[in-house]
Order: C-alpha cells, then structure tokens, then sequence
DNA sequence: GACAATCAGATTGTCGACAATCTAACAAGA
DNA sequence: TCTTGTTAGATTGTCGACAATCTGATTGTC
C-alpha cells in the first residue's frame, strides 16, 4: 500500500482560471461595483473566445458578485450598506454555530493551522500589503467553518465571505491606508483555544461588531455618492 | 404618479429557460441522482444548441444541484445521509435567525400570505399531489424568510431549498405515495400569528426534527444502495 | 423647440464546426 | 495472468461567425 497522498490535479479548463482571474479582479476592487463587463473587450485581453468567458461570468453572477441584465450586460454587484448589514448579521449566526460544531473537533492539528493562520495576518500586516491582509483574515476566520464538518454550512460561509471581501477591499482602498493593529485577532485566536466556547461565540459576536461599524459608517458614504456604472 | 404595479417582463433567454426546465426535472427527480448529463442529447432534445445548455448548467452546478468534472461531464449532485443532516442542522439556525428578524415586520399582509400559503398546502394534500406538496410546503416555510428583509439570508435559504426540494422528492417518490396528515403545519401557522417569538422558534426546531427523522431514515436507506451514476 | 420615427453602431445571445481530452476495448509482452 | 501500449469512438471544451436586441444619434414633422 502506498503511503504518500496526492491532492487533485488542477482544473485546466480556460474556464476555470477565467473564473479566478475574474474573481479576484473583482475582490481587491480592481473592477468597480456597478462596472459593466464588456465580453468582446475582456476576451481580446485574456486571449479566448467569448464561449469560455460567459461560461465563467455565468458562474460568478450565481456566485453573487456579478449580476446580469439579459441583451444589456453583466455587471459588478453594487454595494449598498444594508447589504453589509444583511451579510454581517448572517455572518454573526453562522460563525456562532460553526465555533458550536467545531468546539469538540478541536486537536493539534487545529491549533497549529490556527497560529499558521493567524502568523500569515500579522505577517501581512507587518508588510503593509492590505489585499493581503484582507485575504488571510478572512481565511483565518473561515478556519472554523472548515473544521464545523457541513459541507453546507462551508459553501455558505465561502459565499459570503466573496461579499465581505469585496467590501473590504472597496473600505481599504478608499482609506488608501493599511489598518488594524497587529494584534487585533490575539484574543479571538486565544479564546478559540481555550475551554470556554460560550466565550468564543460572545467574543466572535463583538469583534465582528468591532470591524462593522468602521465599514457601515464607510458604507453608507458610498449611498450618498452612487457609482455612476449602473 | 401612476399607482399601477408591474412585475419583471420575463426572461427571453433560452438560457433561463433551459435552467428552469432543468432545475424542475432535478427537483422532481426526474434526473436521477448521480446522473450524467449528456450535453449533446439534452441539446438536442430541447432543439438548443450546446452554448445556451452549457452556460444553464454552469449556473445550476453554482447553485449547488449539479457537479462539474472538467472533460468527464456534469453530474446531478449524490444524496448523502450527511448532506441531509448538514442541511438541516444549518437550516434550524437560518429559520430562528429569520423568525427573529420578522417578528416585528408582521402586519395583515403578512398574515393574509401566511393564510394563502397554508391553504395552498392542504389543496395540494388533498389533491394527492405530493410533488405540489413539497413545493408548497417549502413555499410557506419561506414566507419567514421572505419578510426578514435581508437578501443574503433569502438568497441562502433558497440554495438550501434546493437541496431540501430535491431530498424530500426523493423521499416520496421512493414510498410511492402522499404523506403528511394536513394538520401538520396548524400549529406552525398558529404561532407565527401568536405573541410568543421564542415558542414559534422552538416549534420551528422541533417541527423541522420531525419531518427531518423520517428522512434521515431514508437517506440511510440510500447510503447501502448507493446510485451507480458517479 | 419638442417629440416621434428611423437608422447605424455596438453588444449580447445563439449556432455549427473543430480541437482537446477521456473511456473502454483490444493487442502485445513479461 | 497481469500489466502496459495503442487505438477508435464518444464527449467535453473552445472557437469564429451570425442573429437578435439595445442604445443613442439623427432626421423629419408639428
């Protein structure tokens, strides 16, 4: 029996990796909320036919960060703050039944992909690269959600935190400066180690809350200057 | 000011239109879990040509319903005891979250379509129409969600749906016959009118436990005899 | 000048054909 | 007998061209 374990091969389809080409574009705010796609345009650029690019769009608007009006385009989703209410609010609920599902799952294992996770924020922080900093708190917060153990529950988060990202991304950008103190995430990581879940969850709650208002308050600057895409 | 409302003009796409022919055949179980889909002879079939089908069925594996191999094909999702538990368990948090966020959002409108809903589900149980039924049922479990006014909590209840609509199908049509007495949701419908928030919480839980036995049981069934599409 | 009809340009939706890849059957060799 | 190499057929992925639809500018009329 062989012991060595191989991961699957990546999907070499143009259409995949338009899918992540886009995706990120559109997660570090390189695309604008409310920019229209031009098929014809991005096709040229990216070297492929339109078949493999729709395709790609097709997914992402079910992935929620793009929408499409038929004969008149695909566009960028536009960010109101009620939006980020609704989705902080969600995120609330569903990180207090991960840290639920996953308080009994915890080992070593954990712990360390815990400090891994949690080194990779500081390091970016450290860097002043705030795309980064964005990408590895999120995956730092998602790491409950991956242990929960619901293929469900994990989709719905990875939906979610597509929005949230992008969110954040648009906060950075317009702050055009990097933000928390490195050790802002030092008592989540700690309380996740800890015995007291119900702690856990009050604390996820609050810290979320932290971060929230700072992106409302950013949010609701944008309804009083819409983004003339569309 | 005109006081006339009109609703969207439909879509005129064959890709919407495939996608909805699509979703219904899955949901029904008319494709069979672990199905291939044959790109050329459903094309065909439905005198397409693939581009329109292709594009539908990348929304529909985004949706979570289909699964995608690159150069293998694209497979009606395989029903696993676990998924089904997934579902649920995330589907209790979902419900009390939007129980909580509409209590106050009740007026007579709200009672009227709760009423509407309802009685849609008893004609459906007394015509025998289980497919009606489900769809029905899930119809007047969505109404909580509908009036908790936030689009990511909808948009996340209807992916679940989905999955729900499809188990549930699967269930009836493999005991080949209607099922639930027509008072079950009585007290449901009874509470959501009430004053007591926590005990329309608790019955949604419980009430969802019930129904949610009795396909687990099932879906265990499913798991020794697993399909032999993928 | 205001308004409706028309038209040209651009863009999205759809099609049919070709290229790349997979699967399964068969043959050859250890 | 088991493994490996080959090949034919079927299926998916991609392409370029055409059809349907939208937008806005222009023209003509009152």
């Amino acid at each position: 029996m062989v012991k060595t374990e191989f991961s699957p091969i990546a999907d070499t389809t143009r259409r995949a990796e338009i899918v992540a080409l886009l995706r990120r574009a559109i997660l570090t705010g390189q695309l604008e909320p409310g920019q229209k796609l031009n098929e014809l345009r991005i096709s040229e650029q990216m070297r492929v036919s339109r078949a493999p690019l729709r395709e790609a769009m097709r997914e992402l608007v079910q992935e929620g960060i793009l929408t499409s009006i038929p004969y008149a385009g695909t566009f960028v989703i536009n960010v109101t703050a009620k939006d980020i209410d609704d989705a902080y609010s969600l995120n609330k609920v569903l990180d207090e039944f991960a840290i639920e599902r996953m308080w009994k799952q915890r080992d070593q294992r954990f712990l360390d992909e815990l400090d891994r996770r949690h080194e990779a924020v500081k390091q970016a922080t450290r860097d002043r690269d705030t795309t980064r900093q964005i990408e590895t708190a999120l995956q730092l917060h998602g790491l409950i959600h991956e242990w929960a153990d619901n293929s469900v529950l994990l989709e719905t988060w990875q939906r979610l935190t597509s929005r949230l990202q992008m969110y954040f991304a648009l906060h950075q950008q317009a702050r055009k400066e990097a933000v928390p103190a490195e050790n802002v995430h030092e008592t989540y990581v700690a309380l996740l180690k800890g015995d007291d879940m119900r702690a856990a969850q009050r604390h996820a709650r609050e810290h979320i809350d932290l971060d929230f208002e700072e992106l409302l308050a950013y949010a609701r600057g944008l309804e009083r200057r819409p983004s003339k895409g569309a």
